[in-house]
DNA sequence: TCATAAGCGAGACGGTACGTCCCGTCTTTAT
DNA sequence: ATAAAGACGGGACGTACCGTCTCGCTTATGA
């Protein structure tokens, strides 16, 4: 069991560690995930490639943290993180569908975020850690104001709010995913109506 | 005006083809689509890597073809690739979403299919070919199903079907690309309940 | 006993091959054995590091080779390898170490001489193959010589010629890679006198 | 002028000096010099690789100064260090030269001193300390043995007696360090022989 | 007596080179 | 002309060390 002495994670330098974050997402922006590599990132951050075989295990580690970092950083400018309740359980979930086909069109979004998904569809790990560390935190905002309108008496009781969430933002990835038919407002309307008829109560 | 002569595919090796498709199929199945080289599927085919640079312009493209011919001859085994349609829509959709989890989770199946879809997640080129080649054809078998079935009144006038259809698929496959949670037949049925209920005529 | 493919020599490519000679030797002339790279001779000769490594174990067969070609095309310049033999052995040998002393001390043949010298020191297998490629076959020669010389009665008929060539060889090979003292042509002249009065009949 | 201030040796901590002597001889014994490293030799002397770096220029200076030491500490054990003055000048050199074989052939002896003396063949600094700390005490005791055969008539007036030593020891480093053929005491006596005839008077 | 500054073990850091794998192209020989 | 074979120039991999640096921790004075 050669265990492979763990560095001193109180010794990392955070500038390196930021420089590294940044030079991955600008190329993976500018070049394509396949097209991005460890030397290329090493060499865009100034900094050794040793420090970064050091602290993350793959490319698509790197990036996947680079991604989390940036994210917190806009989450904390936003005090609550929570789906807008309007008491209009329509209108709300069309205003955060909308939002989310902008972002995933977002130019400096986009590309990263394709390329942990597609790594994640292949790599089991990294998949696991994609979908808890990012993409769950997120549906579970969608389940919360699901279970909201639940009790409002807006949404049929017997439904499971969990499976309800994908109802909404599962064709709405699959289209994004594999680019079958554009991202559009009007389809994330759609979407919103159809759907909500699906779990409305009778 | 120099251009790199179209070789004469009249000419080509069948026997090469094959043991490529076969080739490439197996070692995506054993060492996963990262770690499948061009060399690898040559060496494993018993074929010069020429050969396949002459035939083919990437390593996914090949998967792609080896994934297609593998399917042509499945369907060659079926008469009618059409969806059941024995009058009552939701015990057919389950039927067919049942059958769709049984693949996607058959071993032999996966691995290549998951391949190519994160391949064409991140490789729009790829990821085009793949939808109108894979995905597309068979995603129109649910439309013509809908389609007949909104013709018997047994879905509203008003729904689009390409749209619907992305209600039963959509969420589907966000669960299987993602391994958000477990694929079962229980949740195929829980998806044709719900979103059946959101077309479903007033 | 995984014996790794060797590669097929009739397919090697002689302008490579050449390449490389040039730009080790002239690196190690510029740059000194030990800031001699494997690497950099690739960048220098404009030739893939595979390519190195795919005919040469190290660094020092490299140099070796190199040095063995030049060797080779400078003697396709002289017919006759053998040493002067004008019946004046003094004079003979006395010319022929002064050559010597000229060559270790020409710049262009000092330093890989010396990095090979060092290498062979070492590395016991290089040292064998330095000795029996480059060294042996010039003491040979000095061999040829003195067997003449004791035949002809200007050696002690007991000598054994094979030692008798290290009394003049030693010591100037001891003096240049050690760099005790300097070396000259007067220091040359001195050992032919030593040593010959050494061997000389009774 | 912000000369890089000098380490206070006062202060130096000689255990750590003198693990690092003996994992640099360890390690160059067992694995050869090309090998070893600093973090080697560190790690194995349970010393930070700056106390090393603190206080050596080199690999090379740090193997020199072990040797020396560890020369030191044998010849703290000899009373006198002058080579053996019996009246029988033949004999004399005979015992030291046959003692030199030994010595060069001793396993622990031999690696480092190779060491040690191929790096001064490529390196003229390390090489000149290598000749004046290690080589020419030892060459000056054969000097002097032979200036006082040559006061006793045993050696020619004229003979450079610097010059002579280089008769007996030339010869026999030569073999050892490019092992050209065996060193054996017979080779020592011939040596002996040979040369001792070269410088004898009229 | 006790701060304070040196040497020290430890090891992270920016780098360079290693030797290997594979890319996509090209050339040779055989069918 | 296609095919098997594989050498080639090239680029990236992940590893090993380089020499520098920064961290706490002894340890040994001198204020």
């Amino acid at each position: 069991m050669a265990e492979t002495r763990a560095p001193d994670s109180t010794r990392r330098s955070e500038r390196s560690r930021r420089a590294i974050y940044d030079a991955a997402l600008a190329l993976v922006g500018e070049a394509g995930y396949g097209r991005t590599t460890i030397e290329g990132i090493a060499a865009r951050a100034g900094v050794g490639k040793q420090t970064i075989y050091r602290w993350w295990p793959s490319k698509a580690e790197v990036l996947l943290e680079a991604f989390l970092a940036r994210g917190e950083q806009a989450a904390e400018a936003v005090s609550d993180p929570a789906l807008p309740d309007t008491g209009d359980l329509a209108a709300d979930l069309k205003q955060v569908l909308r939002l989310t086909v902008d972002e995933l069109t977002d130019p400096g979004f986009e590309a990263p975020y394709r390329a942990l998904a597609a790594e994640g569809v292949i790599n089991p790990e990294l998949g696991a850690r994609f979908v808890s560390r990012l993409l769950e935190p997120s549906l579970q905002l969608y389940v919360d104001r699901l279970r909201a309108a639940q009790e409002a008496g807006q949404v049929a009781a017997g439904v499971d709010a969990r499976v309800a969430v994908e109802l909404f933002v599962g064709p709405l990835t699959h289209r994004w995913l594999l680019r079958t038919l554009p991202l559009s407002h009007a389809y994330a309307d759609s979407l919103v109506e159809y759907a909500l008829r699906g779990i409305a109560p009778r």
